[in-house]
DNA sequence: ACCTGCCCGTGACACCTGTCATCGGCGGGT
DNA sequence: ACCCGCCGATGACAGGTGTCACGGGCAGGT
């Protein structure tokens, strides 16, 4: 029997995976929760042996969630699963010691299957995302760009990024435009969207 | 026993809401699709009596799949599921025929009994978003600010939106500017944003 | 010690944007 | 016939934006 935590800040999908997972003879639920930083805690006290974790999720998100249980609880493994099959998402998966990586493309029944091999020790990732990722390569974003750029993603003026950070108007149109150049793009809200569907952000 | 049809274009999501559902002895899921623009065959053929639409899908959107459903087969009542709760969104489904709106927020075992309510011929629709939906009004945005909003959403410049719909830039610009007036924004991209969360898009 | 990369800042320039005034055409209502 | 709202367009202007050149400081690696 394989214990389970499910981490999804949507209530009604959490719940209707439980019920699919539940279904399986082999599977067991143990634990839900709607929050990223909640995930360790209740991985803990339920017993969890694999836990399924939503990229988007308020507190902490499921790849810093994963990292958290990888540190506090080794043996316990982490299978993301969202919404957005974003290249960097993959890599930065991985890197924090997720076993696994499955968008929610992907049909009902294969989930099962890649929670037990999560479970067996192996690695369960999308191909199709795996070789995206490694064709694009990591983020070329420095630190202060990566931060300008998601707070330029809902389109902000510049005067109201400064202020937000402490700088100057110009340093802040200097980071933006180097990472119009990195991105190829032509305009900040470009870039910060082709940033946030490499993962960068 | 009421006959089901799934709407949503995540295949895993759409997998657990069927095994959800299909743990209460009187539904049945008969019938599941990903696209918006399959819903009616797909409930003629299947037989069923209650559809379940997520609004955002390929081909055609939840709440336009409603207003179908509505016209072709008269007596099939249709609940629409969706992630975000945007106030304009519950209007336009309500206007489109749909007997109910409920968010995937919603904990999972009060989905079974606003799909037996509906099935009922009662209305299901969440309090907090009709309060809303009523506070805000109908979107006070022209045809064309509409759908320049739409192009605008991703931060194009005006020379793209303007090549793309034949227009000129200062004719663009004008609509615009009447937009970011009715929104409140200070910004066409925040206007955007604000049309969206409202639902006028 | 030196170079490199990242960070922060200034100044200048061309270009883009948002706003306003003004014009004309079109359809719907009174 | 008249007014009104929506649509399309033009011109002009203030202010925002992207780019470049240049300066300095600071940490890390050789």
């Amino acid at each position: 029997m394989i214990r389970l935590l499910l981490a999804d800040d949507q209530a009604l999908v959490r719940g209707a995976l439980a019920a699919l997972l539940d279904l399986e003879s082999d599977l067991e639920v143990v634990a839900q929760v709607g929050r990223g930083d909640e995930v360790v805690e209740a991985a803990r006290a339920s017993g969890a042996e694999v836990c399924l974790l939503d990229i988007e999720m308020p507190g902490l998100n499921g790849i810093d969630a994963a990292a958290a249980v990888r540190r506090e609880l080794p043996g316990v493994r982490s299978l993301v699963v969202t919404t957005f099959g974003r290249p960097g998402y993959v890599r930065r998966a991985v890197e924090a010691g997720a076993s696994g990586f499955v968008v929610k493309d992907t049909p009902a029944r294969q989930l099962a299957d890649a929670v037990r091999r999560v479970h067996a020790g192996l690695r369960v990732i999308d191909p199709d995302l795996a070789a995206e990722s490694l064709v694009d390569g990591p983020s070329p974003l420095t630190g202060r760009e990566r931060e300008l750029l998601t707070y330029a993603l809902d389109g902000s003026p510049v005067a109201t990024i400064a202020a937000r950070v402490h700088l100057s108007e110009g340093t802040v149109r200097n980071h933006l435009s180097a990472a119009i150049g990195k991105t190829g793009a032509t305009t900040r809200s470009e870039a910060a969207r082709i940033a946030q569907d490499r993962g960068w952000l």
